[in-house]
RNA sequence: UCCUCAGUAGCUCAAUGGUAGAGCAUCCGGCUGUUAACCGGAGGGUUGUAGGUUCGAGUCCUACCUGAGGAGCCA
């Protein structure tokens, strides 16, 4: 018999009187003094459940099929037919159950079937895409990376692999975490008495990635359009539900491109990946949007439907300065956004995501290039309801003796950044690009309200667990 | 790192300083083409940890641990 995945049963393309094979987990059972039981079986190719009947002529019906249930995963021969009852078009005729295996403490098994906390199901991660919310974030977390690598590959972007250990801090900030083999208790030391990382693996100092910018940049200065996908990680003792230790990131990069291109990129970007979702995971949002969050989908339309409102940094202070309530944090020209003012300007003022532009150049990273007039810099951060920051990028400064000059502005060793000098010595072009965050992404398209929920194995300040 | 809140049954939560309870889940029985099934019964507890106050602490105090939310930082 052929083996078929569940949402190819429940979507139509195999054909009613067919026998089948079907594997999965069990949900729940339901019994029928009439004869039968009924067996409601996932196997995470779909949101929904099939309905298996077992009949009680079945071999071992009293002794397995009546005490199956949640959790317990079982092999299911048998025909499709049309439901006889209301709640499905079709459902599984059983021939033979076959139980693959039990749950042994069915009073302690976690995924019980009723509500759970997602605090407490963080707690049992390695079982909690077996439940309706988790399989579905998976699932949707799977098609937005594809549909990112599509948007890429249909646009002309090639997808650079950027190292996970790395050297350098691309920011000149943020915590960093060290990899290295020297013996944690008694370190060979220096002469000043600190650990000598001239002895360690690498023969230097060397740590996970905070980004792959800096080395997509090189390949974008000669492959013109390029993007990177992958983790990154970052040591900040951040407790919200919008931070990782682990996240992924995706970070493209354009060649003779400036900032006004960039900002056109990330909308198109984000608009193909909300299409792409609303109709290629329509089951799970919809659960999303009956049990989740009731305005994701209207929202996921009208970001779609709509061009991003754009402003610049002068222009946002402008407004947070007129508008009618009060900042716990004073808003002035020269000062960061604080979360507070991020949130009024996309959820008050315009309502849907808005690209903010032209930062004041202090408050910024070398890398950005600096404006005419020299007191801001061509950097973008694109902000979205519920979520504040998402994307955030820049034109990069191109200029040689600009770039150096930035350097000793934020008090940074060129010699640090010897390569990346390079780049701007051979050939520089003007190019741009911007980072997004892809956990932010999820918990925006699926309404989840915690990033620890959308990623598998969540890691965080003092939880590395699974 | 700072601020706030919370830890009681497998889960979600009650319990005025005075005998630790309910719903769901689980198990057993009943009923039914069932589907968040329904009805009845049963089992299930070191109240996060360690101290302290008190005749008596789940409850009050101290420290610590864990979790959550927010700030900062960022994606």
């Amino acid at each position: 018999m052929a083996k078929r995945a569940i949402a190819e049963l429940l979507g139509g393309s195999v054909a009613i009187g067919a026998d089948v094979t079907v594997q999965g987990w069990v949900r729940t059972r339901r019994d029928s003094k009439a004869g039968f039981s009924f067996l409601q079986l996932n196997d995470g190719s779909c949101f929904d459940s099939l309905q298996v009947v077992a009949g009680s002529g079945l071999p071992n019906y009293s002794r397995e099929v009546l005490h199956v249930g949640s959790g317990c995963s079982i092999r299911v021969d048998g025909k499709l037919v049309e439901s006889r009852g209301r709640g499905q078009s079709v459902e599984l005729q059983a021939d033979a159950v076959h139980v693959e295996g039990w749950v042994d403490d069915p009073d302690h098994y976690p995924i019980s079937p009723k509500r759970h906390s997602f605090e407490f199901l963080r707690e049992v991660a390695h079982l909690r895409p077996r439940t309706n919310t988790f399989g579905a974030v998976a699932r949707v977390r799977h098609t937005l990376a594809q549909a990112i690598h599509k948007f890429f590959d249909a646009n002309g972007y090639f997808w650079i692999h950027t190292p996970i250990i790395t050297a350098s801090d691309t920011e000149g900030a943020g915590e960093l975490f060290r990899v290295s083999v020297l013996d944690a208790v008694n370190p060979p030391k220096d002469q000043s008495g600190r650990p000598d990382f001239s002895q360690d693996f690498f023969g230097r100092e060397a740590f996970l990635t905070v980004s792959g910018q800096l080395n997509v940049e090189a390949y974008c200065l000669a492959m013109t359009k390029v993007y990177t996908f992958g983790p990154t990680f970052r040591a900040e003792n951040s407790h919200t539900s919008r931070h990782l230790s682990e996240f992924w990131m995706i970070e493209p990069e354009t060649a003779f491109a400036d900032l006004h291109a960039n900002a056109d990129l990330a909308e198109a970007l984000l608009k193909h990946l909300f299409r792409v979702v609303l109709e290629e995971r329509a089951d799970d949002m919809e659960f999303f949007e009956k049990r989740i969050d009731s305005q994701v989908v209207r929202r996921l339309r009208s970001v779609v439907d709509q061009p991003f409102e754009r402003m610049t940094y002068s222009e946002a202070i402008r407004v947070l300065q007129g508008a009618s309530r009060k900042f716990e944090f004073p808003v002035e020209w020269g000062a960061d956004l604080q979360s507070e003012h991020e949130r009024f300007l996309t959820e008050q003022h315009v309502r849907r995501p808005v690209v903010v532009t032209n930062y004041p150049k202090a408050i910024k990273p070398f890398y950005m290039r600096v404006d005419d007039g020299g007191q801001t810099v061509a950097a973008m951060d694109v902000l979205a309801p519920g979520i504040g920051e998402i994307i955030g990028g820049s034109q990069r400064e191109e200029r040689l003796e600009v770039l150096d000059s930035r350097f000793a502005d934020c008090g940074i060793d060129p010699a640090h950044y010897g390569w990346y000098r390079d780049l701007r010595r051979y050939g520089t072009v003007p190019h741009a690009g911007f980072g997004l965050g892809f956990e932010r992404t999820i918990s925006y398209v699926t309404g989840m309200a915690n990033v620890r929920d959308v990623i598998p194995f969540p890691r965080t300040p003092g939880s590395v667990d699974f």
